[in-house]
DNA sequence: AAAAATTAATCAAACGTTTGATTTTTATTA
DNA sequence: TAATAAAAATCAAACGTTTGATTAATTTTT
């Protein structure tokens, strides 16, 4: 069993294929004998890449995830106001949705499973993580008497929740926003149009 | 193979268990011999009395999901004001999601899964007809000038992100929450805290 | 006794994984 | 540089297990 870091092309190849399929089909929809096909790999490439089905998937997640947290922590500027931070991160995340669409989906359809008991708590962590950036900015802002008194647990969620449906959208979405496609719906006139109703959705709950 | 609609015991049994497990572990997660031994019943009655064990897993989404519009219909009153209309309808929203936990999990993990091909189309038709009535009110609102000019379609997208989000969530969330566990976050003070933030966000979203 | 409900036994298909052989690449020796 | 040895990558085939479903026999109900 192989399960170096060392990168070949078809290990790469498996990862992506990969990552596109599981954010389709969910883990258990993606066959390893699929998978194989669709990447032009051997169906035994997997185990000898990665050990197992279940250890690509975990390395998958942990990548992308690791990824995401690193990128935020690069706003923590001190010299910000909390609008101004807040206003980034959202321009931040909202990018993050848009760009990394695969990855929301594979969190979205994790959060919830119940299987894979030990990764439900790395996301679960992760999550934990982003929340916290979050968290810290508005209870800076309401400490410095510059935002609201608000239930900042919640307006997270919210703005999390707001996030992961609309990725995760399906028909009635798209129809919701008028969208004709699934690809107009991610086009970036409709990125902008979730920036700016993020941050307006936080200015009118935030001011005084 | 029968299928027909008369109920016997057992038939319920399965029926109640199903959704639990289904719930829990996803269409997938859930084997016909875990479901019999967990129902106390046995393999052969899933075919016996639903024909399969995806016509059982549809009759459930069935049942639910059609009992989840007509209560909602039952708020159309013409001499309500948008303002009444729209908390009541959180009202009605919260405490469906917080007593439905069970059938609001089983359709978050439907909603992305992209397998049962007709029966993604099914959800997102219902997802409409939920959407379409916050909608009517929102724009309702909006045309009689009572409500300022928002973006409708994301708003909506806010509320059930927000209450999907929070059902669905994990120990990410309890702590977000300041819960000390899952019973706990589910609980009426809960509730009540989730009704109080959507009303709030709603008025200050819509508001002159 | 006929019909309906329930059971244990059985089925083919699909699953993730492993195997042993083969090819391709890299390193070593002459 | 050519020949050779070692290592890594790839492959088709097979493994044992689990899956959803069906059968035929049995029990219960009517």
């Amino acid at each position: 069993m192989n399960t170096s870091i060392k990168g070949t092309e078809k290990r790469e190849q498996l990862l992506e294929c990969a990552k596109k399929l599981f954010a389709q089909k969910g883990y258990d929809g993606v066959s390893t004998r699929l998978l194989a096909n669709e990447s032009g790999t051997n169906l035994a490439m997997i185990s000898y890449y990665f050990g197992s089905k279940e250890e690509m998937y975990k390395e998958i997640l942990d990548k992308n995830l690791i990824k995401l947290r690193t990128d935020v922590e690069v706003l923590q500027n001190p010299k910000s106001t909390p609008w101004e931070k807040l206003n980034a991160i959202v321009d931040v995340y909202v990018e993050r949705f848009f760009t990394n669409k695969q990855m929301v989906q594979i969190v979205f359809k994790e959060i919830s499973s119940n299987k894979r008991e030990g990764l439900s708590k790395f996301v679960s962590a992760k999550m934990m993580d982003n929340f916290s950036v979050i968290e810290n900015i508005i209870e800076e802002g309401m400490r410095k008497k510059i935002f609201r008194k608000v239930d900042g647990g919640l307006l997270i969620m919210t703005i999390f929740g707001t996030l992961m449906i609309y990725i995760n959208g399906n028909q009635a979405c798209y129809k919701m926003m008028g969208a004709k496609n699934g690809e107009e719906y991610m086009n970036d006139a409709f990125k902008e149009r979730m920036k700016v109703y993020l941050k307006n959705l936080l200015k009118n709950q935030l001011s005084k």
